[in-house]
DNA sequence: GCCAATTCCGAGTATTTTACTCAAGTATTC
DNA sequence: GAATACTTGAGTAAAATACTCGGAATTGGC
């Protein structure tokens, strides 16, 4: 599990993606100028995430990219995974150079550690993500004073869902 | 926040020298030698843990690095940040370009995430993973025929740390 | 059938990060 | 004062990042 930057643009992109999944295929021209991410740099990582079947590619005109299933199915950490390569970071991988399992001993824990935290993105949805948004859009729409009373099913405790 | 293999670096270090705080200041030539560490490639990352006051260093013959506080005060959020500085990864960054609110939606959203696994690593104290190798060492010293029964304290669930 | 939009694909590249080497200097203990 | 170990800085090779460019393949609309 790594997270870098290159995982962050992946979930923006499947984000808007997924924001904009109902207009039909979504071209990663529109993505780029959206979120600001380099066309080219975009069709990488699209590469990528038709690879691992996150997404599915429509050609021509008008097309673009749909999501591979439902915005439920598709977690940050299947996305993350997709676009950055596992490496072990460890010269001992199981080759048993490991004096009195001292290293083998962090090392484990490290994997665990990080199996954690892929746990932890795994239990988030990009429909989870959607859903915040719009949370989100309701504010900003609240700032600018327009006072709606009606958020009783739309108002689900972030701290929840994060 | 990032997590890449040079928090890792870092993490082992820590806890290596976490794992024998007690025997007086560890060398980094010590720790080099038993997680497989450059020593130069140490010395930079105990740099920034040294200014980010994680360690303090004594130096001289028998010197070494100690940690600055208990295991309990340090956790691995800390480490992580220390030798990895934060960068933003968007070009909008509070200057108001974002159309519509959305460039920035998403931007505020993968912040509250990252902040999340911040959170997350920020409960893990070294002294929760010190606790944890402690059950390793022991299971590793049963698998060895030896079979102490005292661990009555020290056996902590390890779902409970992780 | 042609054209334009769009995905696909490969090569190349500048920048940054990573991980490390080397060398000199400083503080401390024995 | 010599050995130990931190401290500092310069440099560097390899990898990852974040693109650019050029072209090919596909397909909807005219």
């Amino acid at each position: 599990m790594r997270l870098t930057t290159k995982g962050r643009y992946a979930v923006t992109a499947m984000l808007d993606l997924a924001l904009h999944c109902d207009e039909g295929p979504v071209s990663l021209a529109d993505i780029s100028a959206r979120q600001g991410i380099s066309l080219s740099y975009l069709e990488q990582l699209f590469a990528r995430l038709r690879y691992f079947k996150l997404v599915k590619s429509v050609r021509g005109p008008g097309g673009g990219y749909r999501l591979m299933g439902s915005t439920t199915d598709i977690s940050i950490a299947q996305v993350v995974d997709a676009v950055s390569e596992s490496l072990d970071a460890t010269r001992c991988e199981g080759k048993g150079n490991c004096h009195e399992g001292e290293v083998c001993l962090t090392h484990h824990l490290w994997e665990d550690l990080s199996a954690q935290i892929h746990q932890f993105l795994s239990d988030i949805t990009l429909a989870d993500l959607v859903a915040r948004n719009d949370i989100q859009s309701v504010r900003k729409r609240q700032d600018l004073r327009v006072v709606s009373s009606h958020n009783d099913e739309t108002h689900i405790a972030i701290s929840e869902i994060l």
